[in-house]
DNA sequence: CAGTGAGCGAGCTTCCGCTTGACTT
C-alpha cells in the first residue's frame, strides 16, 4: 500500500496522474462533489446564520466509503481537486467527511496535466483556502434560496411542478424577449442594385451600388438614368490584410462550432466529447480556459513543422476575454497532436477532427490577404458601384481551419476579382435592382444561447448543456422549425438598354431547429419579470459574482452577504405570495355560436387549454387541451371549437370502430383496445378514416411477431433507447452489431440467451416456489420482485440475510398501498427525466 | 399511462455545480 493518497475529481484524470506519480502514490477520484444540501427541503438553517445542512449525496456513499478505507491506510493525503471555487469546496468536504483533521493533509493544485506541473504541485502544497470555500457556500446557498423559494410560487400562481432559478430563468427570458422582438418586428424595405460588368478582357465583375433607395420610384428613376450610361473604373485600392486563428476550444466555443459545422445539439457534443476524453484522445471537455500547456504548444509546433513546414508554425498562447472564467483546466485539445484521426465511431471522428484542427490552427501563422476595392462611376449619375474582393497570398492557419461565417453578406467579399486598371471602361451587361427587407434578429439556437449566457457570465461549462435540457424539460421552450410566409418583391432589370419590371415572391421568417418559447414559458417569464425583477436582471449573476469574489478575497463574510440579499428577497417572496394574481395568459377568443357562451384560452393545471362558458354558469364549463402544435396567443376561435369534436369517431374498420383522440402522450388512433400514436406533425383534424386505417395496418405489421422462442412470441420495435426485441415481457436491446431490419433466427436466439444469462446473473436470491426473487439494481441497490411487482429495497438491507417470510411481508405491505395510491391519482409524469 | 379543469387538503414538485456509469422502454 502506497504511503500517499491523492484525490482528484475525475477518474480519467486519476488514471493519467497515476502514471506521472509512480508507485509511492495512489491516485483516486471523488467523482465531483461528494456533499450537498439535502435533495428535499430547504436544508438551510436561515435563522442560524444560514447554516447549510450538508449531507453526503446518495450516489456518493460508496465513493466516500472507499475513500475512507484508503485514507486510513495512507500516511499523507493530497487533496487535488480543481483550482476553483467548486474544487476548493470539494477538498474542504473531503477534509471534513473523511475526517482528515488528524492526518497529514496537503492541498495541491495544477491547471494542466503534465508531469512537470504535477511534480511542481506536489513540491508546493498549501492548506485549504477557507475564503474560497466560503465563496462557494454563498453561491450554493443563494441558488438554493432563490430556486426553492420562487419555484413554489409558480406552483401556486401558474402550474404545479414548474421551476425558477438564477440561471434557467434568465435563459428563458432571453428566448422570450427575442421572440417578442421578432413578433413585433416591422420589416422596412429598400431597393438595392447589383451590376454585372464585363472588363475589356471580357471577364465578369460583380459590383454593388453603395446607395440604397427607400422607394420604388427613386429606384426606378435611378435605373432609368443608367440607360446608355458609360461605366469606368474610378478608383482601385489594394490593401494588405491579415487574419489570425481563433483560440483553441472552450466548452462554449466547441458547442457553437459543433452546432454550426456538424449540426450537433449541445447534449450530443458533450456526450461525444466525454467519450473522446475517457478514451484519452482529448483533454478535459468542461473548461472555460483558452490556455495551452507549454508541453502542448511545443508538441503542436513539432507537428505543424513536420506536416506543413516551418513557415506555418507560430507558437502562441491565448488569453481569456471572459471575466468570469475560472480557468481550472486547459483549453480542449488533442492529447497527442500526432494522432490526426481518433474516435470509436463517426460522431467521435468528426468531433475529434474539429478539435484537432482548431487546436493546430491556433498555433499556426496568420494568413496574409490582399483586399481589393474597385469603385465604378458612370456618365449619367453620381452613384458608385463598388466591388470588393479578397485574395489569399499566404494561407497560414486557413490551411486547416476556418471559422464558420454566420453573416450571409460576408460571402460577397470573398470573390476573386479580375484584373482591371484605373479609368478602364467597363461594359454593363446587366443591372439588377431588388427590394430587400430588413431582417428581425435571429432566434437562438441551443449553441448561440450558450454563447450569450457565457457572455453574461451566467452558468458554467458543466451546466450549459443541462440548463438547455432543463428549460426544454420544463416545457418553457421547444426546439422547433417554422415554415415562414410568402411576400412580394419588386424588381427592376436593365439589360440591353431595356428596363423590365417584375414582381417576385420570397419566403421569409422560415427557421430551422431554433429555440421558441411555449405559452407556459412566456407566462412564467412575464410573471417572474414582473415580480422578481432583480433576479431576472441580466446583470444579477455578474453582481453576485462580484460579492463572491470579495468573499474569496476575505473582504466580506459570506453569511453577511447572503443576509443582505435575503432580507429584501424573502419579503418580496411573501408579498408576491399574498398579493399576486394567478397568471394564466388568458385570451378571449369570441363566442361559441352553438351555446352563445364565451370561449377563452388559458393555462390550466395541465397546460394550455380552451374553456367554453364560465364556472359561475349553471351548466359546467367545457374544457379541451390545446394540441402541442397550437398556442394560446394565436389559436383561432374555429380551431379552438374543433378541439371539442374529440374524441372523434371516424367510422368502421373490420366492423369495429376507429376513434381519434388526444391523450397524455399526444394524439392517437384507437382500434380494438389498441392505442396507435399519430406521427408528429400530422394535423389530427385532417385525418380521415383511410389514413387511420393506414396507421392501424402499419402498427399491426410492426407489432406482428417476427419469430417465436420457447413457445412465446418475439416482437420488435424502437424505443427511447434504440431498437429492441420483446420476448416474455422482456425488452432486449439490439446493438449495432446486428442488422435490426433482417434479424435471423440465430440472432434472436443469441439475443434472448444473452439476456437470460445476464438476468440470471442479476438474481442474488430466488425462492422459486413462491415466485419471489431479489435482483441487483442500479446504484448498488436491490429489487424484490414478484411477477410484475417490483419493490426497491433500501440500501442498508442485507439481501443475503433476508428470509422468504420477510420478503412476503414486504410484498403484502406494498400491495394495497400501491393500489390505493394508484386509484386516487395518476402517477406523476415521469417523461421529463433529466439524464 | 391514453384525463383533467370548482374547492378542500393530503403530499408531491423545485435550485446550480462538480463528476460518471448502470440502467431504462
Amino acid at each position: 500500500m502506497p504511503k500517499n493518497l491523492v484525490i482528484v475529481e475525475s477518474p480519467a484524470k486519476a488514471k493519467t496522474i497515476q502514471q506521472y506519480l509512480g508507485d509511492d502514490f495512489m491516485v483516486e477520484s471523488s467523482f465531483g462533489h461528494i456533499v450537498d444540501l439535502p435533495k428535499k427541503g430547504m436544508g438551510i438553517e436561515i435563522e442560524n446564520k444560514f447554516k447549510p445542512l450538508y449531507e453526503v449525496s446518495a450516489d456518493k456513499k460508496e465513493v466516500v466509503k472507499k475513500l475512507k478505507e484508503l485514507t486510513k491506510k495512507a500516511e499523507t493525503v493530497w487533496l487535488a481537486s480543481d483550482e476553483d471555487r467548486e474544487g476548493e469546496a470539494i477538498s474542504w468536504h473531503l477534509y471534513n467527511v473523511l475526517d482528515l483533521k488528524k492526518k497529514e493533509t496537503h492541498r495541491i493544485v495544477f491547471n494542466e496535466i503534465t508531469k512537470k506541473a504535477i511534480q511542481k504541485a506536489v513540491e508546493n502544497p498549501r492548506s485549504i483556502d477557507e475564503n474560497l470555500v466560503d465563496a462557494q457556500q454563498a453561491r450554493r446557498v443563494l441558488d438554493r434560496l432563490v430556486g426553492f423559494e420562487v419555484s413554489p410560487i409558480l406552483w401556486k400562481k401558474i402550474k404545479p411542478g414548474l421551476s425558477a432559478g438564477r440561471v434557467q430563468s434568465v435563459a428563458v427570458r432571453l428566448i422570450v424577449e427575442r421572440e417578442k422582438e421578432i413578433q413585433g418586428f416591422k420589416p422596412v424595405s429598400s431597393f438595392r442594385f447589383t451590376a454585372q460588368f464585363l472588363t475589356k478582357e471580357n471577364k465578369g465583375l460583380k459590383a454593388i451600388l453603395t446607395k440604397e433607395f427607400s422607394t420604388f420610384e427613386e429606384a426606378k428613376k435611378f435605373i432609368e438614368s443608367c440607360t446608355n450610361a458609360e461605366f469606368k473604373v474610378k478608383d482601385l485600392q489594394k490593401k494588405p490584410a491579415k487574419r489570425s486563428a481563433s483560440a483553441p476550444f472552450t466548452t462554449s466555443t466547441l458547442q457553437q462550432e459543433a452546432s454550426l459545422k456538424l449540426g450537433y445539439p449541445v447534449s450530443r457534443t458533450m456526450r461525444v466529447a466525454q467519450q473522446l476524453y475517457e478514451a484519452g484522445h482529448i483533454t478535459y471537455m468542461r473548461t472555460d480556459s483558452v490556455n495551452l500547456s507549454q508541453d502542448a504548444i511545443a508538441a503542436a509546433e513539432k507537428t505543424i513543422q513536420r506536416e506543413f513546414g516551418n513557415k506555418y508554425s507560430s507558437p502562441r498562447n491565448y488569453t481569456n476575454k471572459n471575466k468570469s472564467a475560472q480557468e481550472a483546466h486547459e483549453a480542449i485539445r488533442p492529447t497527442n497532436f500526432d494522432v490526426k484521426s481518433a474516435g470509436g465511431d463517426d460522431s467521435q471522428h468528426r468531433l475529434y477532427d474539429l478539435i484537432w484542427k482548431r487546436a493546430i490552427a491556433s498555433q499556426m501563422a496568420n494568413a496574409d490577404l490582399e483586399r481589393t476595392i474597385i469603385d465604378i462611376e458612370n456618365s449619367n449619375n453620381s452613384e458608385i458601384f463598388q466591388s470588393r474582393g479578397e485574395i489569399i497570398i499566404f494561407d497560414g492557419f486557413l490551411k486547416v481551419y476556418q471559422d464558420t461565417i454566420t453573416d450571409d453578406d460576408a460571402e460577397d467579399d470573398k470573390a476573386i476579382l479580375p484584373d482591371v486598371s484605373k479609368n478602364e471602361k467597363l461594359k454593363a451587361d446587366e443591372i439588377f435592382g431588388t427590394e430587400k427587407f430588413t431582417k428581425s434578429p435571429p432566434r437562438y439556437t441551443e449553441a448561440s444561447l450558450v454563447k450569450k449566457l457565457e457572455e453574461l457570465g451566467i452558468g458554467r461549462p458543466s451546466t450549459y448543456a443541462p440548463t438547455i435540457s432543463t428549460i426544454q424539460n420544463r416545457e418553457y421552450v421547444i426546439v422547433g422549425s417554422l415554415d415562414g410566409e410568402q411576400r412580394k418583391l419588386q424588381t427592376l432589370k436593365l439589360k440591353k438598354d431595356k428596363i423590365t419590371e417584375k414582381v417576385e415572391t420570397e419566403t421569409f421568417g422560415a427557421d430551422k431547429r431554433k429555440l421558441i418559447p411555449t405559452d407556459i414559458g412566456i407566462v412564467v417569464n412575464d410573471f417572474l419579470v414582473d415580480y422578481f425583477k432583480n433576479i431576472l436582471d441580466y446583470d444579477f449573476t455578474a453582481k453576485v459574482e462580484e460579492s463572491f469574489d470579495a468573499i474569496a478575497e476575505g473582504k466580506e463574510q459570506w453569511t453577511e452577504m447572503i443576509d443582505g440579499f435575503y432580507g429584501k428577497f424573502h419579503k418580496n417572496v411573501e408579498t408576491v405570495q399574498e398579493t399576486a394574481e394567478r397568471a394564466t395568459g388568458e385570451r378571449e377568443l369570441g363566442i361559441d355560436p352553438k351555446s352563445g357562451k364565451p370561449v377563452s384560452a388559458r393555462i390550466g393545471r395541465f397546460g394550455p387549454m380552451i374553456q367554453i362558458g364560465n364556472s359561475e354558469d349553471e351548466e359546467k364549463p367545457r374544457f379541451a387541451s390545446l394540441l402541442s402544435t397550437q398556442s394560446i396567443h394565436n389559436i383561432s376561435l374555429e380551431e379552438a371549437l374543433q378541439l371539442f369534436d374529440l374524441p372523434k369517431n371516424l367510422g368502421l374498420y373490420k366492423n369495429e370502430t376507429v376513434e381519434i383522440n388526444v391523450g397524455r402522450f399526444g394524439p392517437y388512433v384507437k382500434f380494438q383496445e389498441k392505442f396507435i400514436s399519430v406521427p408528429k406533425g400530422e394535423d389530427i383534424m385532417e385525418i380521415s378514416l383511410e389514413r387511420a386505417i393506414e396507421l392501424i395496418d402499419e402498427k399491426m405489421k410492426a407489432d406482428a411477431p417476427i419469430a417465436s422462442y420457447d413457445g412465446l412470441e418475439v416482437t420488435k420495435g424502437k424505443g427511447r433507447f434504440g431498437p429492441f426485441i420483446k420476448w416474455n415481457e422482456m425488452f432486449i436491446n439490439v446493438n449495432k452489431k446486428y442488422d435490426f431490419d433482417n434479424l435471423s433466427n440465430k440472432d434472436i436466439e443469441e439475443l434472448i440467451q444473452d439476456k437470460l444469462k445476464k438476468e440470471s446473473e442479476k438474481v442474488v436470491q430466488n425462492w422459486e416456489s413462491e415466485g419471489i426473487r431479489i435482483e441487483k439494481a442500479r446504484w448498488g441497490r436491490h429489487n424484490l420482485i414478484q411477477g410484475k411487482l417490483k419493490i426497491e429495497l433500501a440500501k442498508e438491507v442485507d439481501v443475503m440475510k433476508m428470509t422468504v417470510d420477510v420478503a412476503k411481508k414486504l410484498i403484502e405491505a406494498k400491495k394495497p398501498a400501491k393500489k390505493a395510491a394508484g386509484s386516487k391519482k395518476p402517477v406523476a409524469k415521469k417523461t421529463t427525466k433529466k439524464k
